[in-house]
DNA sequence: CAACAACGAAAAATCGATTTATCGATTACA
DNA sequence: TGTAATCGATAAATCGATTTTTCGTTGTTG
C-alpha cells in the first residue's frame, strides 16, 4: 500500500535509493526501464517507490534535457467553443505522449502573442502550437524562426516557409456555402469578415466569390470587412443595411466568415425585426452548440477541430523527434450544415426541427 | 541592441557572469535587485544581459524553492464560455504576480481530476484553483488535503472545512428568478438540474423553491434531475413533457439550473414546436453571448466570472504567502437578465429587442 | 598599530533528477 | 596464471539557477 502520510517534504530519488540500499543512479535506471539492473535490486527499488509513494519530479527530470517535455499552446482566446475544444484536444494529445500542455491566450493581441512566446522559449518548451492572432507573418512566427523554436501554426494560417501549418479548408467550405446559397436562388449576398485575418479571410472570400460567380455570373456580392476589432462591425453593418434599404437593393443572404460576425449579424437582424430565412438568409463560418436549438437553427460551417488538433500534434512531434523536410501545409475539410436560417429569397420558412447531430 | 542571433544553446547565468567578469552569484543578485552589489559591477552585468539577450530559466530558478511559481487550474471543461472566461481571467491574475498558470480539464471525470491533481503535485505547484466536477467532497479535494497542498475551490462548491471557496450566490440568484417568474403569474414551474452537482444544485433549487413558495404557497414546482451525464436529460425531459401534456397540467415555465440544461430544454421546445414565451417561459442559469441575439432572447443568470476569479486568486495567494485562519466561503452576487423568453403564462411576447450590454 | 567590523564578491552547497565516467568483482580467454 | 572483457553498480558531473559560506579588502576603533 502507498503510504499516504501528509509529509512536509516529498521523497526524492535519494530517499528511495537509501531505502532500497542502492544508489540514486540505479533508481533512475530502474524507473527508466534500463535492463542492466539486477532483478533483485530492481524489485527493491520498486518496493521503496511504492512504500514512499515516490513520483519523479518532472521539473528536475527535465532540467538535464535541452528540450523539456512541455508543449506550449497559444490561442487568440479561450472563450469560444472552437478554441476551447482545440485546447482540450491538444491537452489530451500532449498527455498521451507524456508531455504537459501549457496553454496561454494572446487575447487577440500580437504584442501579447510575442511576449507569451518569449516566455515559452524561457521555459524551453519542446514545441509550440500557435494559433496566430492575424496570420503566419506576425512577429510571433518571426520570433520562433529567429530562435530556432519548433512549432506548428494552426487556424488563421494557410502555408508558411518555415513551419508546418494545419487549418480548415475554408475555401472549399465557402465554395459549398456559395453553391447552397446560389442554389436557393440568392443573387445578392453580403459577406462579413474580419480584415485582420488576412490569409484566412481571403481564402474564405475567394472560395465563395469564385464559385458563386461561376454558378451565377450576374451575382452581386457585397463585402463588409472590419479591420481589427469586432465592435466597429456593429456600426458598419448598421450603416450598410440602412444605405441598402434606402436604395431598395438589400441583399437576400448574409455569409459571415467568423463566429462573432454571425452574432453581430443576428443582432442587427433582431434590431431591424428581420427574421431568418423569410426576410434574409444567414450562414456562418464556425458552428456552435446553440445554433441548432434556436428558431431558426443557424446554418454553419463546422470546423474539424479534432482533425486539426491531431494533425498539428502529429506534425509537431515528428519535428520534435528531428524529422526534416520542407514544411507541410494541411487543409482539413469542413462540414457545412445547412439549417433553417437559409431559404429561398422571400420564401416561407422550412418546416420541421433543426438537425440533431 | 539585443543580439537576436539564432543560437543553438541559450546563454546561461554563467555566460553572463563570464562576460561581465563576475561570478554567477553576483549576476543572480543583480537580477534579484539586491543592493549590496557595486554599481559598476551591476552595470556590467546588465550590459552583458542585454548583449547576450539573457533571460532567467524559470524552471532552473524554481528548482531551489519548495514551491514553484506555478499555479494549477483544473476546470471540468474548456468548451463553455464560463470556464473559458474563467481560465482567461485566472491566467491574467497569475501572470500579474509573476506566476505561470497551467490549466487542465478534468472532462467531468473525478478520476481524471484526481490524476491531474497528482500531476500538479508532482510539479510542486504553489497552489491550485480547483473547479471540482461534483463538489467539495470529491477525491481531488481529499488528495489536496492529504498532501498538504494549497488551494481554492470554486464554482460547484459552497463551503469547505479545509479550503477557501468562491462561488456565485446561486441561492440569491435563484430567489430572484423565482420572484420574476411568480411575479409574471407562473404557478407551475419545472426546474431542471444536474444531480451530480449536489451542493450547488441544492442551493439553486432551495433558493428558488423557498422564495417561490413564500410568494405563492399554492405553487407547483416539478423537478427533473439527471444524475451524472447530460444526455439522459434529453429523454427525461421528453418523457416528462409527454406525461404532463397527456395529463393536461404542463408547466408554464422552465428554470434550468445549468447551461446545457437550457440547451436541452430549448431543443425539446423546438421538437414540440413550442415558442417562448407564448407557449412556455424559460430562464437559464449561466449566460452566453448568443442568448441576447436569438428570437426570443433567453433570460439568464449571469455569473460574476471576473469577481470569482479575482477573489479566488486573492485568497490563494494569501494562503501561499502563509496566511492562516479558518477557511473562507465567499459568495459573489449574480446578475439576472430577464429577457424575452419570459412572459406571463399564455401572454403575447414582449415587444422590442433584447438587451445590449 | 593591532584587532575587529563592514563590505563586496567569489566559492561552494543545494534543488532533484539524468548521464557519464569509474570501479570492483566476476568470468573468459590465451 | 595473467590479462582482458563483461557486468552491475556507484561516484561524480551536469542542467541553471539561488542561497549560504567563506574569504579578501577596506575602514574603523581602542
Amino acid at each position: 500500500m502507498v503510504q499516504q502520510v501528509a509529509q512536509q517534504r516529498r521523497p526524492s530519488i535519494h530517499d528511495v535509493a537509501s531505502h532500497a540500499g542502492v544508489s540514486a543512479a540505479t533508481v533512475s535506471k530502474v524507473l527508466a526501464g534500463v535492463t542492466t539492473v539486477k532483478p533483485e535490486n530492481a524489485q527493491r527499488v520498486l518496493d521503496a517507490v511504492e512504500l514512499l509513494g515516490y513520483r519523479v519530479d518532472p521539473l528536475a527530470s527535465d532540467m538535464r534535457r535541452a528540450k523539456r517535455r512541455i508543449i506550449g499552446a497559444i490561442m487568440p482566446e479561450f472563450e469560444s467553443e472552437f478554441f476551447g475544444q482545440m485546447v482540450s484536444e491538444l491537452e489530451g494529445l500532449a498527455e498521451q505522449r507524456g508531455y504537459t500542455l501549457v496553454a496561454a491566450s494572446s487575447r487577440e493581441s500580437e504584442q501579447r502573442e510575442k511576449e507569451i512566446l518569449a516566455r515559452m522559449h524561457d521555459w524551453r518548451v519542446a514545441g509550440v502550437v500557435l494559433a496566430p492572432v492575424r496570420n503566419e507573418h506576425g512577429p510571433a512566427a518571426a520570433f520562433m524562426k529567429a530562435n530556432g523554436m519548433t512549432g506548428v501554426l494552426i487556424d488563421r494560417v494557410l502555408a508558411d516557409d518555415a513551419f508546418d501549418t494545419v487549418s480548415a479548408d475554408s475555401s472549399a467550405a465557402s465554395a459549398e456555402v456559395a453553391r447552397a446559397l446560389v442554389g436557393e436562388g440568392h443573387r445578392h449576398i453580403l459577406v462579413v469578415g474580419l480584415g485582420q485575418q488576412a490569409a484566412t479571410v481571403r481564402a474564405r472570400l475567394e472560395g465563395f466569390r469564385n464559385t458563386a460567380r461561376e454558378l451565377a455570373p450576374d451575382i452581386r456580392i457585397d463585402v463588409v470587412l472590419c479591420e481589427s476589432d469586432v465592435e466597429p462591425l456593429r456600426t458598419l453593418l448598421r450603416d450598410y443595411f440602412s444605405k441598402r434599404e434606402a436604395g431598395g437593393d438589400r441583399p437576400t443572404a448574409v455569409y459571415s466568415l467568423f463566429l462573432k460576425g454571425t452574432l453581430v449579424a443576428l443582432s442587427e437582424f433582431r434590431r431591424r425585426g428581420w427574421h431568418c430565412p423569410n426576410d434574409i438568409s444567414l450562414v456562418g463560418f464556425d458552428d456552435a452548440e446553440w445554433m441548432q436549438v434556436t428558431w431558426p437553427a443557424i446554418a454553419a460551417v463546422v470546423q474539424p477541430v479534432r482533425e486539426i488538433a491531431s494533425n498539428a500534434m502529429e506534425f509537431l512531434f515528428r519535428r520534435i523527434e528531428g524529422e526534416g523536410g520542407p514544411p507541410r501545409a494541411r487543409l482539413e475539410p469542413c462540414e457545412v450544415l445547412m439549417r433553417e436560417s437559409v431559404g429561398s429569397p422571400g420564401s416561407v420558412p422550412h418546416s420541421g426541427g433543426g438537425d440533431r447531430r
